[in-house]
DNA sequence: CGATGATGAGCAC
DNA sequence: TGCTCCTCATCGC
């Protein structure tokens, strides 16, 4: 499931496995009308901004423009028929033979180059781009009053971040989420920016997004050292109740606009910047 | 075996 | 603020 890091990983496996390759296009479950038109052609290149995708093919204008939500999901199988059906969109490349399936997709159309420099205009720098301007997000957040575990999620302001990586890098550098964004230090900014660009890739490469410093690492709680439920290991996302790794305050929980926050009250306590009237 | 919720976001009220 | 879309693993009965 799908922060930045994942359209930007399945990116690069869709290059590798099907870059300048003729492609069967099918839309099995009949959802993704424009499946036809990609039939029988050679597929270019995918690529990521934020959590949005494109993909181009050879001699034609417009592009797929993928974004999975909160649900959607790729599958990879390394033969032509796998026994599934019910896909938005199914395409395979023959000898050596291999099948992509994208189920549950929020968006799965073609769009046009207008369109797709629309899209893109909108989104804020993202920490997995080499051409990304982290004083774009800097400076939006300086003139916001909402609380940067707000921000944090707004694609205007960092585009691929999700909720893992909104609690998880506020939680590595301390900051209460609640704190509005013009309080915010610029160094506090710094430590963010630098962290996503540090913490983002490292998501691409492992498929799973793995926050926790080594010595705060599970064994050295005496915690059994498997991987989380979610897939990887992480100081507050989704362990509300259970102990701090590093305090041993129980997580705390509250749904902020619309979603699960997740943060220690300990590590990251409501900053005074907060009481400051506007 | 039905209900629930999930790494998202647009839209109506 | 809450509803909506989409899918599927997991949980409680």
């Amino acid at each position: 499931m799908p922060e930045g890091h994942v359209t930007h990983r399945i990116s690069g496996e869709l290059n590798r496995e099907f870059g300048h390759r003729e492609v069967r296009s099918t839309s099995p479950q009949g959802k993704f009308t424009g499946a036809d038109v990609l039939d029988g052609r050679v597929f270019e290149t995918a690529q990521a901004f934020g959590k949005h995708m494109f993909i181009g093919f050879e001699e034609l204008p417009e592009q797929v423009h993928i974004h999975l939500g909160l649900i959607g999901k790729f599958f990879f199988f390394p033969e032509a028929d796998p026994p599934t059906e019910n896909a938005r969109w199914r395409l395979t490349a023959f000898s050596p033979d291999v099948t992509m399936e994208l189920r549950g997709p929020n968006i799965c159309e073609l769009s046009t180059p207008e369109q797709i420099d629309t899209i893109v205009a909108k989104l804020g720098p993202d920490p997995l781009r080499p051409d990304a301007d982290p004083e774009v997000a800097r400076a939006r957040i300086r003139r916001s009053s909402s609380p940067i575990g707000v921000l944090m999620m707004d694609q205007q302001i960092f585009a691929g971040v999700g909720n893992i990586y909104r609690a998880e890098t506020l939680y590595r550098h301390h900051i209460d989420p609640f704190m509005p964004g013009k309080f915010l230090r610029g160094a506090e900014f710094d430590l963010l920016w630098d962290d996503l660009v540090e913490l983002m890739p490292l998501g691409v490469r492992d498929g799973r997004i793995d926050t926790v410093y080594p010595e705060h690492m599970p064994e050295a709680m005496g915690r059994d050292p498997r991987v989380d439920k979610h897939g990887g290991e992480v100081y507050v996302y989704r362990r509300d109740g259970q102990a701090c790794l590093v305090c041993g305050t129980p997580v705390s929980t509250q749904v902020l606009t619309g979603r699960n926050l997740f943060w220690c009250k300990k590590c990251q306590p409501r900053s005074r910047r907060r009481t400051v009237k506007d």
